[in-house]
DNA sequence: GTGAAAGCGCTAACAC
DNA sequence: GTGTTAGCGCTTTCAC
């Protein structure tokens, strides 16, 4: 026997269900029909100015609120926008960059009729998942997944306006999905080239998992910059985006044994982990090696020495998202790729 | 003329809306009644084996997923819990506290029916909230907001039931809410005990802002743990949470001209901060000066050295929170206070 | 401009 | 155990 579709009964009993006034006991108080009163409700200008005043005054004084459920049922829109993190991001929630775009997605949201509904993809049961956004409980979804590449909710595209947080892995991947994100290549090269301009000329990468879209390219523009102005392009090592893994990569960076007197990392908690690396072997920052990262947070913030960094818009990303996917539902035109502005922002470990 | 009691008109045209597979189409095709369908999704044991197995082959076929609009509206009961994080806490969301919390709340609710509805309170039209809550759009709401003393949604708990993150400023408020925290109290003076029996002797604190719990309680258990042992109560001085506050408080006490070995900070980014403006004077860390910060996030972690710190469980306390609630709202019986361990965690920094 | 009436898809008595 | 019958509160043609 499976289990039911819902996996828990709806909750029974519990904490009492007090009346709410209802549209029909407003159109009585005001004297009008439901019809009307809704027209009023929604905005609608086909209503005589002092019925909409008196419509207005009832709903006031009932202190009316229109129940969602049954809007949505009557005209098949939600209001809802989900916001679907796969479970593996959310266990990095604490990285400040997810932590951002669900601010700037959350604080759209506050000024529009939309709710936002957050929810953890289980990735042993994508299904369920899957069933609840293709099942119209949502007008539309914000996929943000730290493994962005792997767009394996772009199905999803036929039957539900979605945009994802950054590009897919395969670039035209279904035909092309909505996006929002930075120009990771570009970013990272102008960092590498700034480094250049300072004088720094045995420039290493930490780069970031190779699965990943912005693992990929902030290392394709590393990689660019460093061979085009005759330097080494392997000089480089793989992390996971997590200091110590930062603090790793620095370590075999060190031990090839080759001069390195600046490096740039995939984002800033590993830079601030190659910290760690580069003192262990009696080497300053940024004396020795200047260091750089990318994103912009807290923690290149309140390093010592603060990080130099490649500043990264996320909250501004996670609000663009939401803009371009009211947009998308509302049936306006939208570009289908929005990249946003980096900016380099040199602090005091370069 | 006032604005329509929805500041915005429905979504409309737009994006196709597709038919979906009704209860309806599922009983027709399993040769049975809709309430009978409607008993297998629910999973109420009264349904022959054979009729539930040929109802769920029904289902899988057509793919049906519940209507969660028409649902609610039948049944009284949405099935939403909303988490309310008022804006100026928002601001700060790049708090990993508050992300953790977040995302403990997330996480719990991916097990359950329950569907998070995360909305920031507009802090110049707190009417909306307040309707969108009591007009019957949630089962329930989680309140997390930095200033957790005010409890200013606590009258909400009259029609809805609601758990809040820490305590409320006046210990009695309205007769007590249903909250969950930590011991601040006694997990500051821990810290401070600890720093004594390590032979620190003039232990400063920087403290939180003076009208939210966390700030006074931290305060207190400091200040406890320091005159007990003979030490000065007004070493300290009062920063906002933020490093830069922490840097500012720490030079504050700098600048008094008093023999200070030691400082716990009222969270770990103030912690972090007072690296700065110790550095700064000269003074080594944690020869010169012992830092204790509270929390225990990715700040301190990666900060130099890392950081002793006070543990806190934010994820769990996130997950706490809404299990309380959940059960709250199915009438099961709950504490009104729970309150979560918290852990000395000693790194490098005492 | 406004009202009447017919559902939206589901649950919940109540019969059988 | 299973089916019948009313709605849940709102939007939305379609008349007037």
């Amino acid at each position: 026997m499976t289990e039911p579709v819902d996996s828990a009964p709806p909750a029974t009993g519990g904490h009492p269900v007090i009346a709410m006034p209802t549209l029909e006991m407003v159109a009585a108080r005001a004297g009008v029909s439901r019809a009307t009163v809704s027209r009023v409700v929604n905005g609608s200008t086909k209503v005589a100015d002092d019925i909409t005043e008196a419509v207005r005054s009832a709903i006031d004084e009932l202190n009316y609120v229109p129940n969602r459920a049954a809007r949505s049922l009557a005209s098949r829109h939600t209001q809802v926008i989900a916001l679907v993190i796969p479970e593996s991001t959310a266990m990095v929630f604490a990285d400040p960059f997810f932590a951002s775009i669900v601010q700037g997605v959350a604080m759209y949201l506050a000024n529009t009729e939309y709710t936002l509904n957050m929810l953890i993809a289980v990735e042993s049961k994508p299904e369920k998942t899957r069933r609840y956004l293709m099942g119209g409980n949502v007008d539309g979804a914000l996929i943000v997944s730290h493994h962005s590449g792997d767009h394996s909710w772009a199905h999803l595209e036929r039957s539900l306006p979605v945009v994802f947080a950054g590009r897919p892995l395969r670039p035209d991947e279904d035909g092309g999905s909505y996006y929002v994100g930075v120009d990771d290549v570009a970013a990272e090269r102008e960092a590498v080239e700034q480094l250049f301009r300072r004088g720094r000329r045995a420039i290493a990468a930490i780069a970031g998992p190779q699965d990943m879209p912005p693992g990929l390219d902030r290392l394709r523009g590393w990689r660019e910059a460093v061979v085009e102005a005759g330097g080494d392009g392997d000089l480089f090592e793989i992390g996971d985006f997590t200091p110590e893994s930062g603090a790793d990569a620095m370590r075999r960076l060190l031990d090839r044994g080759v001069a390195i007197d600046a490096v740039v990392a995939a984002n800033d908690q590993m830079a601030v982990g190659a910290y760690v690396a580069i003192r262990e072997r009696g080497l300053r920052i940024p004396d020795d090696i200047a260091v750089v990262g990318f994103d912009d947070n807290v923690v290149g913030k309140t390093a010592h020495p603060p990080l130099t960094t490649v500043h990264q818009p996320s909250v501004e990303l996670g609000a663009v998202m939401t803009e371009v996917l009211v947009k998308l539902i509302a049936g306006e035109p939208v570009e289908k790729v929005t990249i946003l502005p980096t900016r380099f922002v040199e602090r005091n470990s370069s």
